[in-house]
DNA sequence: AAAGCTATTATGTCTAGACATAAGGATAAT
DNA sequence: ATTATCCTTATGTCTAGACATAATAGCTTT
């Protein structure tokens, strides 16, 4: 059953079809790599990395020895894109306006030090920001920035730029750990997201370091009735 | 500038220091595949690996004939794992209890035919579920199932097993859309999770398809406090 | 029955070389 | 000046063969 023209697409949609068609039902062994390769008339480095894909989509498990595996409870896993808020306000095709609201530079609280790890003594600008949506309030920033981090800060101008395209420009790589809830307007929100208070609001919080160090800790809450988009 | 012992792992991890520490920084020109086997002493195919998963990650852009760029506005993208009921409560080490509060066969109202796209007198499967944590009310679950894609549901008893559960076994690798935001607790929300009417709570809507057609819509309310965690 | 050793096996990675392909640049024709 | 054509270049993919490695299965010893 030798086929002609195969590329490591075609092979890896091919495999993922017979999945789906149950030919190779979830738990089961698929053939091994030689195999594939005398079915699809290629080497096995192209079957290989047909399968190493579908392994990194966690379609399949490999292990050494055990062969390749349908996997029986994929781990579902979705992606959203970490937006900058420019950036979705103007994918709605609405006008981005973005104001500073405060600025103060502080000794980090107990409570941001336990979230983030910093030093007892560490220095860390905070800051309050609003963005709006052609002049309707989409999200309220509130942020801290550990100084040590990027020294630069203090003496960057984030009156008309936003703190986050800042930093991304200065920390482009960077990890985070981020939570999602929902909470109810206190006062401060609903006066600036123009609410009443208790309304339900949708609120991101996000830690970010960059090579160990923790940079910045934000909590952003949404203008109600804010949803976040995602696929799979 | 020969070097010895380059696995494509190395390379990458060298390449993305290199690119942490601004040695090649945002926007400019990485040297070709050639040059850098030539640098670390290996095959061109392994340098083409190291680099392909950087274009994956989306540290850098490639193209043919221009070369591999440092990707100056590196599109984050967050992770998060879609998990099941029963196991993001199993890992909370809280005992978890389901309970099936109401199962009906209608006709599919035209919000929800105009929501998933089924045709005007398809059969949904419409569900009510509760999900507990250590008896205390974790998620309500509202769920409608086309009938039409998954036929066996019919005959399944779900007074046991939560649907999704059942449908993830049946429709293992589907598309799916989500949205997550913050919504007010109405009657029967504020009965079923134990908390005052207009309290705020998380909610997330998952439409499901598995090759083209839709299989179910759901709609999930988590308790009040609760937080989505993700990483990256 | 339990523990330790060994051979086998399927995947993981690498190499050197080849051809394919997209896209930029230069040149020639309009 | 504009358009068409060809050449060059860097990445994209593939091949055949090799060695590395993890994990299983079978065998041996205790």
């Amino acid at each position: 059953m030798t086929q002609k023209k195969s590329s490591f697409q075609d092979i890896r949609d091919t495999v993922m079809a017979r999945i789906q068609s149950r030919h190779w039902p979830p738990g089961s062994l698929l053939p091994t790599e030689v195999e594939l390769a005398e079915e699809f008339g290629c080497a096995r480095a192209t079957v290989n990395r047909a399968l190493r894909e579908l392994a990194d989509q966690g379609v399949v498990d490999r292990k050494r020895k055990s062969g390749t595996r349908v996997n029986a409870a994929p781990v579902k896993q979705a992606v959203f894109e970490i937006a900058v808020v420019r950036q979705s306000v103007e994918e709605m095709n609405a006008a981005y306006r973005y104001s500073l609201v405060k600025r103060t530079v502080i000794t980090a609280p107990a409570w941001l030090r336990a979230r983030i790890g910093v030093k007892d003594e560490a220095q860390v600008l905070h800051l309050n920001c609003m963005h709006y949506a052609d002049n309707r309030p989409f999200q309220f920033e509130e942020r801290w920035i550990n100084i040590a981090a990027v020294p630069d800060v203090i003496d960057v101008d984030l009156s008309e730029t936003g703190p986050n395209e800042w930093l991304l420009s200065q920390v482009p790589f960077s990890n985070a750990e981020l939570t999602s809830t929902a909470i109810a307007a206190g006062e401060t929100l609903s006066e600036f997201l123009d609410v009443p208070q208790g309304a339900p609001l949708f609120q991101m919080e996000r830690t970010t370091w960059f090579q160990g160090t923790p940079v910045t800790f934000v909590r952003m809450t949404f203008h109600q009735g804010y949803q976040m988009r995602t696929r799979y």
